[in-house]
DNA sequence: CAAACGATTTTCT
DNA sequence: GAAAATCGTTTGG
């Protein structure tokens, strides 16, 4: 089942990415099938964030797409290598996102491996924003596309995750953000190897 | 038009 | 553990 609509209209950014660990993000790239659970989320809250691209309301070309209707993805590239994938939430001219960070692989994983040049399974496959895209084929190319394919999907596969087996914790690269990068708004599953490296948890 | 800077990862020591 | 790699976006002149 991929998630309803109704999913990433809430106000709540914050809740949204909590609810988003355990979820399985899929990609159906070139036929190439691929999924894994969510297993760390950022959640970045629009306009009074300052770790957001839409601090302050900041709309340029690049930011747009965070000021559409909930259930699209942000794409942008970071570093000038990295695609880093976004989910958007909330109603259109509201830019909340939800950085996905990492994921545990389940279907696919040797299409991930030889995107990533890779020969055996190991948390460097998927367990960070940058390379968990290139595992699963995401390019900037893909920015704006409906998270309920034909493309990319976000499926709830019924797996259940007690709230005591999520970590809360402070967001990674963030540190020009002054105050507000202290506030709790990373998630982690416990208990997996697939989680970034960056502010220990 | 020119310059600075990242929501990072890899490699080398 | 430290440093390099690398380029689109943003900002200032």
């Amino acid at each position: 089942m991929t998630l309803p609509r109704s999913f990433y209209l809430g106000d709540d950014v914050i809740a949204i990415a909590r609810d988003l660990i355990g979820k399985v993000l899929v990609t159906n790239i070139n036929g190439h099938y691929t999924s894994a659970m969510i297993t760390e989320t950022e959640a970045y809250e629009g306009v009074g964030d300052k770790a957001s691209h839409a601090y302050g309301n900041r709309r340029t070309q690049r930011t747009e797409m965070m000021y559409t209707r909930g259930g699209v993805c942000y794409i942008y590239l970071c570093y000038g290598i990295h695609h880093l994938f976004n989910v958007v939430t909330n109603e259109t001219d509201i830019p909340h996102a939800v950085l996905i960070r990492a994921a545990a692989p389940i279907d696919g994983v040797d299409i991930m491996l030889t995107r990533r040049k890779m020969t055996k399974v190991q948390p460097r496959l998927t367990a960070g924003p940058g390379i968990l895209s290139a595992a699963m084929g995401i390019t900037t190319t893909h920015n704006g596309l409906s998270l309920n394919g034909p493309k990319i999907f976000i499926e709830d596969r019924s797996i259940c995750i007690p709230s005591y087996d999520i970590i809360t914790g402070t967001r990674v690269g963030v540190a020009y953000a002054k105050e507000d990068a202290l506030l709790p708004y990373r998630f982690c599953l416990a208990n997996t190897q697939y989680i970034s490296k960056g502010t220990g948890l």
